[in-house]
RNA sequence: CGCGGGGUAGAGCAGUCUGGUAGCUCAUCGGGCUCAUAACCCGAAGGUCGUAUGGUUCAAAUCCUGCCCCCGCAACCA
């Protein structure tokens, strides 16, 4: 029997294009499933999409079309997308299948049963045109951060999930299983920055939209989408369905492999609601770095995505799943540039794993009418290569473990360059021209077992090209590594073609120039498409001078200033106002000194409401005129006493 | 003193846990070879390992301390 495998990527939402970061993932998930299934594991792997929430039905309206047409149109890009990167999924989960918003309703029903989910009222400020709540913090300026308007003090009735209960036994759990979270760095991030601070029961149901799964106990609630997402990871295997046979064979997962930006979500709630279900926890969740774009973060609004469709169109699938695999360092942040994409595809797919195989086949060819001959005796040359060939394995296996693919194909690139130096020490030509034919036999034959080693473990990685390899030597596919055992597995006889090269070179300085164009194009059309938006904004509301009297300008001397202590963008004032002395904090740090306050007139809005930031408290507010570099507070053009009227 | 990562050759990185000749890939330069896709093979140059020319030690990239810079996360922006 085997041993089973389960392999999950995120559930992916997109609002528009997918770029090559989303790729990352799949692929490393797929190169993993691929080496497991070789490797003996009944392996299953899961993908899909998430489809639903405010944002996806916001969208759709702004699309003009239904969310459920919104969603088909991504799913079938997304579907092409994989097929375009041969990704192996056995499973695609829409969380708009039936099946999914069934069983979602079912753990709603029995986490309520069991009195995790308990109703209460949601208390915020909520923006009516928005339909949106907010927390105080999260306003600006007093109003809604969306739309700008009022908004009022609303109580909203929600159903929240006692996650503060599974504190406790979360931080339990981790340090149980130091492994859980991976890279370890993260785990620090969870404990210091979420369950230490205290966990708050989480709201797990809205109103103020309705695409989304509904609670069967309380329909004019939709599920919380990231619950509805993450139980996509047992509903996919019939989890409270009828035939949950993959259920009961495949959980807990094995590896949940996720971006940085979501390890929270999968760490903390997950975990917690496993436990609220009673069901066993997954083994791993490795929270991989982002792929940068010149060390910038990929956005579509700065026009610098990269359009797999149009790499793998331009340079070849594997081109891409080789670079993305090889050169990225797993964990931590990884940075794409098309210059690193060409300079490896050259190096090491055309100049050693392409040219090994041409010039392998062509002296084949040449010398032996292109069939491989039978072996003589080995030399000790030949035993150090046979050796190399028959640890390797070992080696790539364990580098899977560590979820490396980097260390995983350099080591397999190892006997590709050693094939290659072998070429120059045997010198076949001359064995030739001497007319040593049984040395020239086995030099022939040790070259094309290294092709095959070399080509079975890249199997996992670059499936297509690994396939015409073996079409190129004549080897049948292998669908496990039983043949990488031992040294010897070609049959004498087998025959080899030359055919086309594997992979053609590239002239970087030609495609650079043309992707650099296309950047650029790119760049411009997103410009071209923001700037009408900043058009749209400055239609502002026009207000009666009534209501501009309403606010109390005045002016102010700074009597003091210092830094609030554990933060980065605030200042605390005294300031003189007539003869009363004011506190105000303001968010003015990163652009003045306390020093340089010290003495300045500038001018308070003297009659806003008290708050408290960061626990300080805060009378008023200070004018400053701000642009997206800098802020600069308004200060009167002479000489000015405290406490005047600014109008 | 919120938490964490990083600063090593022109570029990208390993080495730091478990001190002991500073390594890999690409790029550069020189040589070899001609089976091969101007490729392949060999060799060379290039680094006071952020800084204090700080501490411990026979010995520090590695351990300890202070400082500077970059980057995430969190917080925050009245």
């Amino acid at each position: 029997m085997k041993k089973p495998y389960y392999i999950t990527t995120p559930i992916y939402y997109s609002s528009g294009k997918f770029h090559i970061g989303h790729c990352y993932t799949t692929i490393i998930c797929d190169a993993i499933a691929r080496f497991k299934r070789m490797d003996g594991y009944d392996v299953f792997y899961l993908t899909g999409t998430d489809e639903h929430g405010q944002k996806v039905q916001q969208k759709a309206e702004a699309k003009g079309v239904t969310p459920k047409k919104f969603v088909d149109e991504l799913y079938d890009q997304i579907i092409e997308l994989w097929k375009l990167l041969d990704i192996s999924y056995d499973k695609f989960i829409r969380t708009t299948d039936d099946y999914h918003e069934a069983t979602v309703q079912k753990v709603y029903e029995k986490l309520l049963a069991n009195g995790d989910i308990y109703k209460s009222s949601y208390e915020g400020w909520y923006c009516t045109p928005c339909e949106s709540f907010f927390t105080e913090s999260q306003l600006h300026d007093g109003k809604c951060p969306d739309c700008g308007r009022e908004v009022k003090l609303a109580k909203e009735e929600s159903y929240f999930f006692r996650l503060s209960k599974y504190q406790d036994k979360l931080i339990k759990f981790y340090e149980e299983n130091p492994d859980f979270i991976s890279p370890k760095a993260r785990m620090n991030e969870m404990i210091n920055n979420f369950i230490k601070p205290g966990l708050k029961d989480l709201c797990v149901s809205r109103t103020t939209f309705d695409w989304g799964v509904k609670l069967p106990f309380d329909p004019k609630h939709v599920a919380y989408v990231w619950v509805d997402a993450l139980t996509n990871y047992i509903t996919a295997l019939g989890y409270l369905q009828e035939d949950h046979a993959n259920f009961d064979k495949f959980w807990p997962a094995d590896l949940h492999m996720v971006g940085k930006e979501i390890v929270r979500f999968h760490t903390i709630i997950w975990p917690a609601l496993l436990m609220a279900l009673d069901l066993p926890l997954p083994k791993k969740v490795y929270g991989h770095g982002w792929l940068l774009f010149d060390n910038d973060k990929m956005s579509k609004s700065k026009g610098n995505i990269v359009d797999p469709f149009f790499l793998a169109e331009r340079y070849g699938v594997d081109a891409i799943r080789y670079f993305l695999l090889r050169e990225i360092p797993f964990g931590s942040d990884g940075n794409y540039t098309n210059e690193a994409l060409l300079t490896r595809t050259n190096t090491d797919l055309v100049n050693d794993l392409g040219n090994l195989v041409s010039r392998t086949t062509a002296m084949v060819t040449q010398y032996f009418g292109g069939t491989i001959p039978a072996h003589n005796e080995f030399t000790e040359l030949d035993k150090e290569i046979v050796a190399l060939c028959e640890g390797t394995l070992a080696k790539v296996r364990e580098d899977i473990e560590n979820l490396s693919a980097p260390d995983a194909l350099a080591n397999i690139f190892k006997i590709v360059q050693r094939a290659n130096k072998y070429i120059d020490e045997t010198m076949p030509w001359a064995l030739n021209k001497n007319g040593d034919k049984e040395r020239l036999a086995t030099v022939m034959y040790v070259l094309c077992e290294c092709i095959r080693f070399a080509s079975t473990m890249l199997l996992p990685f670059i499936p297509k090209t690994a396939k015409t390899i073996f079409g190129k030597i004549g080897v049948e596919v292998p669908s496990n590594f039983d043949g990488i055992t031992a040294f010897g597995g070609i049959a004498e006889g087998t025959v080899v073609t030359k055919g086309e090269n594997l992979f053609n070179r590239i002239d970087i300085a030609k495609e650079l120039k043309i992707l650099e164009e296309l950047h650029a194009k790119q760049v411009a059309e997103a410009q071209a498409k923001n700037a009408p938006k900043q058009e749209e904004k400055p239609q502002d509301e026009l207000i009666d001078i009534t209501d501009f009297a309403k606010i109390k300008l005045c002016t102010a001397k700074v009597l003091s200033c210092e830094k609030v202590a554990k933060s980065d963008k605030l200042l605390c004032f005294q300031l003189q106002v007539g003869d009363e002395v004011r506190q105000v904090v303001s968010g003015i740090a990163q652009h003045y000194t306390p020093e340089y306050m010290v003495g300045k007139t500038v001018v308070l809005v003297k009659n806003l409401k008290p708050a408290k930031i960061r626990g300080v408290e805060s009378n008023g507010m200070i004018l400053c005129a701000a642009d997206d570099k800098s802020v600069i507070f308004v200060t009167p053009e002479k000489d000015m006493d405290s406490g005047k009227e600014v109008r």
